[in-house]
DNA sequence: CTGAAAGCGCTTACAG
DNA sequence: CTGAAAGCGCTTACAG
């Protein structure tokens, strides 16, 4: 298909017999125009079919010129980020920047960074990575970029005096499960390359540690109801009272793993996940949840790379992470489950 | 902060003390400059910080304006289009072109649509839309734009003789409930305004009728499990042995909201959902399912577009759509319940 | 190898 | 109200 030019301004003042300027203002609606000529543009416009080439406006009104981000977002699993990174395209968007969208294959991740890079470079005034494996961040602080990077950071465990979400996450689901009682747990976490599973467990484990809590890991998973169906098999409930799964994806499996070897939950071991899945509470045993607002923390990324490329202060996080235990079902005190399993073993 | 004005092709050859032409022969790395002048350029380039205006390249070097397709994204409900809208962007992406991202949020439909164009326009030669409702459908085709625009008409329902997914979809439900042996069965459509949610429904009540099982339509829910749960209320399981239910978080939901009502599934009411959710075979009784890709009809949307780009003929559509049931424990044969039903009726 | 110049399609003072 | 002209930042023949 041969691309047949488009008309440009001058094609339509030279068919409505008015200048390019005039032309421009008809397009612009700007005042000063008689209401004779404008229509006569109007009409050589919708003959000729014009559409203004956007990219020669940007050039004259550089306003917009600065108004482009690039947002690199990592595909992990297909379907992998995705409520924040929805979240913080809208919010770039609203913000009046338009975004550029490259993605990241878990295959080669140094190509793909690189092939990025080189798509926004010149036509963007930041960039916005959305970095779930700890491989992609290494690529990216290897970089020089030209404009502002932000690597959602605090999605992170973050700094003592601004715990990032996933601080907050491991910290909120310790303190649960010790105000419940329970004294040793299990943690499953998520798979060793996920940024957000190796902070999780690490705040948990903290957290847990101050609060006297003994806390085991046990082997991880993937984030799917696969893996945690698999993870069943690890649970001992003669040793742990409780289990602090990495998402409520894999929690929904391990319940449906522990129903089959007649666990009872939350009975012989309470069950905690996180994500607070709008599934959670229609399961059986409802399933209690770490809540967290994954669109805020999509948000969050934005301003502040917004708020870093036009030299404003960054925005405070806490207004932003939102984090809490919905208590449902699947968790209680240790109590009945304790003494049960005592006398299970002595009978045995 | 006030813009600083980034450093032009001008600024770096006064530095370099060498013409402008000359900095473009260096950023552009075309030959005829000694490795002297290269180097010369090079450092006053790195010392200046010198970006090249990408909007001024394209402007002059309109081979590289056809490399970019502009991606419309309806956002409901936050997460909304998550799986086939990443891959359908991974997969423009492999094929070379650069992605401009809009979204398009429910409020203002209209206006969105006209930004996101406006947006586009000049910078892209196609635009992909990924419309979830019928309104941004009937915006969308009562807009003339200068490139092709594609809007994912294959996850429709499809002509007859290649049938859209959610033909697709409708039609394996119905005979799925009709080959275990029901013949009068309530389906719970998704909201009214989703495209999706019509054509599924309309193609399930179509199969149905062909294969002589009554449908009944009831209240519409959300998608969400939360709506499902609602909608127990509405089920009547002497009148009708089998729910179709418009996506399996409805019917996580639904099934809760049986649980509280003593309804059991499938004794007294088969269940099925759509989406194959990875919980779906974890939940007690086992969700069945209508199992289609998402990812794969991503590619497809991707790929029809890309196709019509380049002149190519459309891709057949019928090796992206795989639908089929995934058969779990939530539906059954209607013989016992019925039976049960009925003595239930006259115990009363 | 390098510079001077024209031009991409548009906007916007500046005159009239 | 309208036109002629300069200029946005870059690329690319065309001379030298």
């Amino acid at each position: 298909m041969a691309e047949r030019a488009r008309p440009t301004i001058y094609d339509v003042a030279r068919r409505a017999h008015v200048s390019h300027g005039t032309v421009s203002r008809v397009i612009n609606d700007r005042p000063h125009v008689s209401p004779a000529t404008r229509a006569l543009v109007h009409t050589a416009m919708s003959e000729l079919g014009f559409v203004r080439n956007h990219t020669a406006y940007r050039l004259k009104s550089p306003g917009s010129v600065r108004q482009r981000i690039g947002v690199i977002v990592e595909q992990l699993h297909e379907v992998g980020a995705s409520g924040n990174t929805l979240a913080a395209l809208a919010e770039l968007q609203s913000a009046g920047y338009g975004v550029d969208l490259a993605t990241v294959n878990g295959e080669d991740v140094a190509a793909s960074v690189t092939q990025a890079l080189a798509q926004f470079d010149g036509s963007t005034c930041g960039v916005l990575a959305l970095a779930q494996s700890e491989e992609m961040r290494r690529v990216l602080l290897g970089r020089t970029v030209p404009v502002p990077v932000y690597i959602d950071r605090f999605l992170d465990r973050g700094t003592p005096d601004q715990p990032g979400a996933e601080e907050l996450i491991g910290r909120v689901a310790a303190e649960h499960l010790s105000a419940l009682g329970h004294q040793r747990v299990l943690h499953l976490p998520g798979p060793a390359g996920a940024l957000a599973a190796g902070h999780r467990r690490d705040a948990f484990v903290a957290r847990a540690g101050a609060l006297d809590m003994v806390v085991d890991i046990g082997p991880e998973g993937d984030w799917t109801s696969a893996s945690g169906y698999e993870l069943a098999g690890s649970i001992r409930p003669h040793i742990h009272t409780a289990v602090f799964v990495a998402n409520d994806a894999m929690a929904i499996g391990l319940m449906h793993g522990l129903r089959g070897r007649s666990i009872g939950v939350p009975d012989q071991v309470s069950v905690l996940g996180v994500d607070d899945a709008p599934e959670a509470q229609h399961l059986d045993p409802q399933l209690t949840s770490v809540r967290h607002d994954l669109s805020a923390e999509g948000r969050l990324a934005a301003h502040i790379l917004i708020h870093t490329i036009q030299g404003r202060p960054e925005p405070d996080p806490t207004e932003y992470l939102r984090v809490s235990v919905s208590a449902r079902t699947s968790t209680a005190p240790p109590g009945p489950a304790r003494r049960r399993s005592v006398i299970d073993i002595s009978t045995e």
